[in-house]
DNA sequence: GACGCCGTGTACCAGTTGGTAGAGAAGCTG
DNA sequence: CAGCTTCTCTACCAACTGGTACACGGCGTC
């Protein structure tokens, strides 16, 4: 806690400690730039602080890099598990895509750090893919259950599952292939996007 | 050009040059392991180079990888463009999914390189996005006569565009989301995951 | 045979990488 | 106050990074 004054009013200002910070501008770095490309000077440089004091609170990179998995996955599941709770059928869908996309504005480097992630593969995959279990069987249940009441398509939901992650994930992330067709990233066009994907996703799945 | 002898009789042996060599490890790596987690040292060394000849071929990494980028794009808007040229309607998707999953399993790193390219932004994903161009307006344009036909929902062909090439590329190549919902990569389930695809696709699109 | 070009190799460089050792300041506890 | 813990710092380090300078050998041409 630091205590400034404004206008001769003492103000709290809630500053996070270090290793909270840390941490939020790994998970920004590692989603955005992916982990080869961030460097723990970079990383320190920004947060006004030495390398040393990053590898004090994280022993290596490595650890740190763990730390955002566990701290964006496991957030990102509780958030998509939160938004289909108590809904049923089509609303429950939406309610996830939604929070996909307010996710993917608001901080677009959570759904980078799974994407990198699932890219680098190897143990780490494996760590994210625990985290987010719950989640994917959650996910699963809800197909089956709307397969079996006869309100989507028959079909394997395990692929249905993918497809409808990498659809929604892309339209959600893919800023550079949305450009490569002339479509601006920006919030208007989000709401758009999301509309469609949304309409995509209905023919899909019903 | 090499003539070995096998059981006495001479063989000729197709011994690519260095530079095509280089280019083609240069995808390999590029396209699995990223940009920044490539190393000219670890490049030379699976050729059993030294990275100064790279170097020679390639004037710097980045040219290196310009190269990729329009060998690896290049060769796959050829590869889509010639699998739609002369088909109609639903056969012309069927037939470009095949292509996509033929390359996803022949060379899964030349979609890499596309997925790298995007990811990376800047100046390389414009060059990757003029590349696509044609292949791009190709697309486009079939969406829409499919449309004006009435073979397909109306809606904004550039959003449907990106919705199906998440799909695609993320079936064909997110092989650890694959294996988070329990598919294991190999061939023949490659070829339920195609079938799956399509039947997602077709439901989305008409 | 001399000359020049092409391709590869040796030697080297400055900057950056992740990581270690240890000093010192601040706060808490007895 | 002393002693301990927590945190950040300075000072290093060996390994590796992309890149330069240049020597050397093989080849075709005059």
């Amino acid at each position: 806690m630091v205590w400034p004054t404004i206008y001769g009013v003492a103000v709290t200002v809630d500053t996070p400690d270090t290793r909270t910070r840390i941490l939020a501008e790994a998970i920004d770095a590692f989603g955005t730039r992916g982990y080869a490309a961030v460097s723990l000077d970079d990383l320190a440089e920004v947060l006004g602080v030495r390398k040393q004091t990053v590898l004090y609170h994280f022993g290596s990179k490595a650890e740190l890099f763990e730390a955002t998995i566990d701290s964006a996955i496991g957030d990102l599941g509780q958030t998509l598990i939160a938004a289909g709770t108590g809904r049923t059928g089509w609303p429950a869908v939406e309610a996830v895509v939604h929070a996909v996309f307010r996710i993917a504005v608001r901080q677009p480097a959570r759904l980078g750090i799974l994407r990198e992630v699932m890219r680098l593969g190897g143990e780490w995959s494996a760590r994210a893919t625990r985290a987010m279990e719950p989640t994917i069987a959650r996910a699963r249940l809800f197909l089956s259950l709307e397969m079996r009441r006869g309100h989507m398509r028959q079909t394997d939901p395990n692929l249905l599952l993918v497809s409808a992650y990498s659809t929604v994930m892309g339209v959600a992330t893919e800023v550079e292939v949305l450009r490569a067709v002339g479509i601006e990233p920006n919030l208007r066009e989000a709401v758009r996007r999301r509309r469609e994907l949304l309409k995509f996703l209905e023919a899909a799945l019903r």
